[in-house]
DNA sequence: AGGTAAACTCGACTCAGTTCGAGATTTATC
DNA sequence: GATAAATCTCGAACTGAGTCGAGTTTACCT
């Protein structure tokens, strides 16, 4: 029935991932135990691991719920009469920002989620909510002649998530700090794939 | 001055690095400790931190080598009457082979290259390596008419190195195992960039 | 040759993530 | 309501990366 055990466990298991985000955030990841974790939260260390498999998954299964709430607000506030770049790039800002708004953590969920260690269910859903959303908008910017007929989707999926993920690394690896330094290239990128680069 | 300490050193450090990257090889990178390291190199556990700063630097020194000497060989043997597209798919696949070739080592030079704890210079020249030369090649294309004439030979790097890191993300999410399916998406990737996507 | 400083080596230690297993708490059964 | 079964909890132990500092070897100088 209800019970008083599942309840508890919801209750240990919001406390343990509270005070593990507010730990990460304000000390970092490295600098945070799990001995820190537990105390904080108020119950043994080993308790966490009959919540979470490791100290990575704490965050990880933060991040990926903050990831899909971004995306949600996004889909209410969008509106649909914009070309089908600038609804990309609104699309990957979103994630950009939200990814990258504590560095640390989306470094972590960058590295896990673009190079498993197996490719296992929770990495392919992630992902594969990414390319469900972009296969979409190049269906309906193909009905509406914004791009050529013949194009593979999928293929052009990867394409500008690709670009992304090349200005993720940018990001990570100094050549940018803004976030208008970001959405000013990934708007140079786009237009050269619409375009083209030859004569 | 020549000196049998001199000696001594390069002797210790090649049984370091053979010792770690055979067993690397065999057991995996987590499975293999530094006690096991260093009683198959024949040194004691710290002697090891005196050659390398940490466990991972044994094998990213390692990857970075091969990575060099890689593409040395494909300098040598690349002609320069092919069209930009087949010199850049040529040299990336070289580079896909080449690091995909022990899938851990691959996963593990990856994240720390592209997602760095913070952008050390090794990182840089590590990137810079391939942007000289891609650059390179964007000069060489432009003067023969290859491309378009005002294009920034920065960002056309970026992109292009981004379809790769893209290919390579794919190949460790399990979208592709086989480098024919990787030539063939990366040709495909490459032509889109060439000719653009819009009507 | 002998002495000294620098460099090298390694056993013992620390520290943090993860696992074990015994005891406590809840639920199910009769 | 008593008892068995399942689940949850946590102190203690384990493991492996990285550090420390004392002992040893080598290079250099006079």
């Amino acid at each position: 029935m209800g019970g008083i055990r599942e309840q508890k466990k919801q209750q240990t298991r919001r406390a343990i991932e509270t005070a593990a985000i507010d730990l990460f955030s304000r000390k970092g990841f490295d600098a945070t135990s799990m001995d820190d974790i537990a105390s904080a939260a108020g119950v043994g260390k080993a308790t966490i691991y009959g919540y979470f498999p490791a100290k990575d998954d704490i965050f990880l299964h933060y991040c990926d719920d903050r990831l899909v709430t971004a995306f949600n607000q996004f889909k209410e506030q969008q509106s649909a009469d914009i070309s089908f770049v600038e609804y990309l790039i609104a699309f990957f800002m979103i994630k950009f920002a939200s990814i990258t708004e504590n560095r640390e953590f989306g470094r972590l969920l960058l590295r896990e989620m673009l190079f498993p260690r197996e490719a296992t269910d929770k990495v392919r859903d992630h992902n594969q909510r990414y390319f469900d959303i972009l296969e979409g908008v190049f269906s309906v910017a193909e009905k509406r002649g914004e791009i050529l007929p013949d194009l593979d989707h999928f293929m052009l999926s990867g394409h500008f998530f690709s670009l992304y993920v090349g200005l993720l690394a940018g990001w990570y690896g100094c050549y940018f700090n803004q976030l208008e330094e970001v959405e000013q290239n990934m708007r140079t990128l786009f237009e050269q794939v619409c375009h083209g680069i030859k004569p």
